[in-house]
DNA sequence: AGATACTTTATAATGATTCTAAAGTAGTGT
DNA sequence: ACACTACTTTAGAATCATTATAAAGTATCT
């Protein structure tokens, strides 16, 4: 995804309307090149100053929760009252710094390989998420 | 930490009063052979069963938290709305299972080394946290 | 253009957590 | 045992992220 015809592509493709809304909140997140990692507030933030069209704090969470269905959008486990979300739907871990209470992406090959010496009978792992905290 | 008289010198030796309150709050959490996942709300209704005299939210509230800066519970990173407690301190991880929402501690011996790879400049590793999620 | 289903929106509702400030209690010294 | 002080508990209110509601708006299809 990287401009406003992709965008519009990407969404009807997966059965999304390409409202003015949901195109904005695309530039927001993914006309970028870092992974942005965020919560509502900041992309709520980020849409205000952009433009002066509103974008209604519903819509924002409901367009969130809708790309990460479609799997565009991966939430974070962290233990925050607000719920995070990374840009990067790929398989990596992060860290999480506790000075700034930053996330920074750890890609998977940074990380040794994971061994899960215990199974649980009948179940399957379905992933597997590291958080390094890291300070000064 | 295996009875009241060991809880009230825990409690003390730590500078926290031994209060009715607090001690029955330690037999709840204590007083088990495995380690205990609970939130707030599951400790309060296991606290209510227990006894008919009633411990208010708000000392359940400040004693959680009370022991966790203590480092007698630990604080677990999901993502769900409400916040996991441990009473197993250590240096361990977790499987989730998203069928049941229930956690299952994953002893440090039951994970092979994880190096990581990558340095963040000036920072330090203060912890490293696996979620590994399960299914049927 | 009209019909229809999907979207957006303001607002209300929910629910976990935190705050407040008054009443209660443990520890200390007398 | 008594009183003093600092720490605790408590009910209830306040806060804040998130979810629900239901009315108005819009994309898409024919």
């Amino acid at each position: 995804m990287n401009n406003k015809e992709n965008f519009i592509k990407k969404l009807r493709s997966s059965g999304l309307r390409p409202t003015r809304q949901r195109i904005e909140i695309c530039k927001a997140l993914y006309d970028r090149k870092k992974t942005f990692h965020f919560t509502i507030d900041d992309l709520n933030k980020i849409l205000r100053k952009k433009s002066k069209e509103k974008i209604s704090l519903a819509t924002i969470y409901n367009t969130v929760y809708a790309f990460k269905n479609k799997n565009y959008l991966k939430e974070i486990s962290l233990n925050t009252n607000k719920t995070y979300f990374d840009t990067n739907v790929s398989n990596h871990h992060h860290f999480l710094d506790e000075n700034s209470n930053r996330l920074i992406d750890l890609k998977n090959s940074d990380v040794g390989k994971v061994k899960i010496k215990r199974k649980i009978p009948g179940k399957k792992i379905k992933s597997i998420e590291i958080l390094v905290r890291i300070s000064d």
